[in-house]
DNA sequence: CCGCTTCGTCGAAACGCTTCGACGCCGTTT
DNA sequence: AAACGGCGTCGAAGCGTTTCGACGAAGCGG
């Protein structure tokens, strides 16, 4: 492998000129610069990244945190990582992504204290997270994709989940729906502090007492049988209802699933509005699903975008920012059936 | 950051020692390991990658290199990562996952050459894939999931497609299914030579050839419609099928709603079974799915192992291995109805 | 009791690059 | 005409490791 030093002989330069012309650090005459980009090609010249790291103290490398449990990375999570590589690599940077799961918090830190990532983009941030602390103490710049509580000291971008539950709440009040359900995940998720449940549940409360409505909210399992069983569980305590908002993308095939067992049609018996979700996963279903579609790539971009100004500004200008998701109609939302809007009127 | 030297000074010694005692490539006294171990724990020293990569021409670090289209990871694949990313952190190697896309080959030499990863796993490989001939031109020890037209040179860990196919062909013969088809990928992926999809297909024709019976088969789009319409244009085909064997996890979905449309039953009217599926997809559907399920995990653990190996001695020592999947019987499959058993009797 | 390994340690030379200070040259300015 | 300032280039000093040759101190057989 031919290295600075070989293209430097052979254009008949010094090797801080090759870099020079690599770099753009100081100006080169256009005959020296051509001379040495013709060395550099005959060459077959690569820089060497280790040695540039060493010397430059930056990798150009970004990871991209994200916690690789068993149910695997959805729609969502993938526009989200793509807009990320994009960004990263219109800026001249790598955009590695490193499956750090939650319990190897020392093989965190090792990966953010040995400086070979200049910066971090941290996917699934919990309310306390404690790799947030990991990294801030190896000081490795940093942006969020979530909020942790506390969140005046860092960067971050989030969905706007405020704003995307009352979309979601107002277009099924639109149709003529009274009695909603909110099925959000596990009780276990919200006990661990996830941020886009709890977010969303307190935004549901609030969303319909705005329009005079009791809210209904009930956890459910990530799979299937959860869906079924939060259903259940729904018409149990709420045997009218008409609507069901599933914050729990997987639980909603489950929900679906017991709907047609109970030989309840969608949308004319129960409407269905998934939240965060992807087109292709919304296609899925039959009828496809209305759904609140996550900014994905946007998101990921923009981390990137904050985490580069980190980068050369130490100016500490954090950037906070919220998107809200889309409501797109499909066939799992209609009006209810005049008998239980009667029913709610009352 | 400390640096070696400040703890060769601390703990009185040389910064040779300091480095045996990190790497044991010498033998060190108990004496002075314990000092040098004790002025490292005070300085909170961590070695600096960048330059222990420069000086020891490895970097630990492996590349896992995915195709991300928009479609996403599904269970299957990320149990593949979490495998791999294990096996990786069990050797003392760092796993990275670099989303390199089809177009981007400049970018992937770019990555390969710059000698920043010691080897590389590629995943979804084509027939002919140009991706193999970047990494082997650039010399990276270089492992594939999934394998190339021409297998001689290469190490690889794929799926055991012959066998898969024909143990889900022997499970519904054996419940007494006689007319099956098999819904592929979409014609577009077939002639890209995506091997998943070619091989099943020959495999399918053996299978049904061994029974005796005669194959259909149907490219569906990777999306719920084009599940639909595959089963549409299967029904045109074979009126009287009584089982559909899908490979293409996406259409499946489809091929469900679209039965329940026209009033079948499954598994009752139509038996159906998933290909290279994992149980949580499967377990989504309703009634949950017989499927094939992956070796996700292991596949990417033997991926790593045998690239480690590679690394270490470079007596090019080809490793190829498939492996098949497991039928998981659920809720689709059962023998068919009387009448239509009847029909393929006579 | 002498020369020979073996063990434990040291110093110094890489590794391939960036970056800083210096310097010569030429066109301006006063 | 002397002083000045930019521009383009060079040489050398790092960056923080690994690794190699060397060397003193033990340990050993003869």
């Amino acid at each position: 492998m031919a290295t600075m030093h070989d293209v430097a002989r052979l254009a008949r330069v010094s090797v801080s000129t090759v870099s020079y012309v690599l770099t753009g650090a100081r100006p080169i005459s256009q005959a020296t610069r051509d001379k040495v980009l013709a060395a550099m090609a005959e060459l077959h010249y690569q820089p060497n990244a280790m040695a540039r790291g060493l010397a430059s103290r930056r990798s150009r490398i970004l990871g991209l945190l994200m916690p690789m449990d068993e149910r695997g990375l959805g729609a969502t999570e993938t526009a989200f990582v793509t807009g990320a590589a994009a960004a990263a690599s219109a800026a001249g940077y790598h955009l590695v992504l490193s499956p750090v799961g939650g319990g190897d918090l020392d093989d965190l830190r090792r990966l953010a204290t040995q400086r070979m990532l200049d910066g971090v983009v941290l996917m699934e941030v919990q309310l306390a997270d404690e790799r947030v602390t990991v990294l801030q103490e190896a000081e490795v710049p940093l942006v969020l994709i979530g909020r942790t509580g506390d969140t005046s000291e860092l960067s971050y971008v989030d969905i706007d989940f405020e704003q995307t539950v009352r979309e979601a709440v107002a277009h099924l009040v639109g149709l003529g729906h009274r009695r909603i359900v909110y099925v959000n995940h596990s009780a276990a998720t919200l006990a661990t502090g996830y941020g886009p449940a709890l977010r969303t549940r307190d935004a549901f409360v609030s969303a319909m007492a705005d329009h005079g409505l009791e809210p209904v909210m009930i956890a459910a399992e990530d799979s299937a049988a959860g869906g079924r069983a939060a259903l259940a569980a729904a018409f149990a305590q709420a045997p009218e209802l008409t609507a069901v908002l599933a914050m729990n993308e997987t639980a909603i095939f489950g929900i679906l699933g017991e709907l047609t067992g109970r030989g309840l049609s969608v949308p004319d018996d129960v409407s269905l509005v998934s939240m965060v979700t992807s087109p292709q996963v919304a296609e899925l279903a039959t009828p496809a699903l209305t759904a609140m579609t996550s900014p994905g790539s946007a998101l990921g971009r923009i981390a990137i975008e904050a985490l580069l100004r980190h980068l050369d500004g130490p100016g500490g200008a954090r950037h906070q920012q919220l998107l809200p998701c889309a409501l797109e109609i499909r066939g799992s939302t209609a009006a209810p059936r005049t008998r239980q809007l009667m029913g709610a009127d009352k």
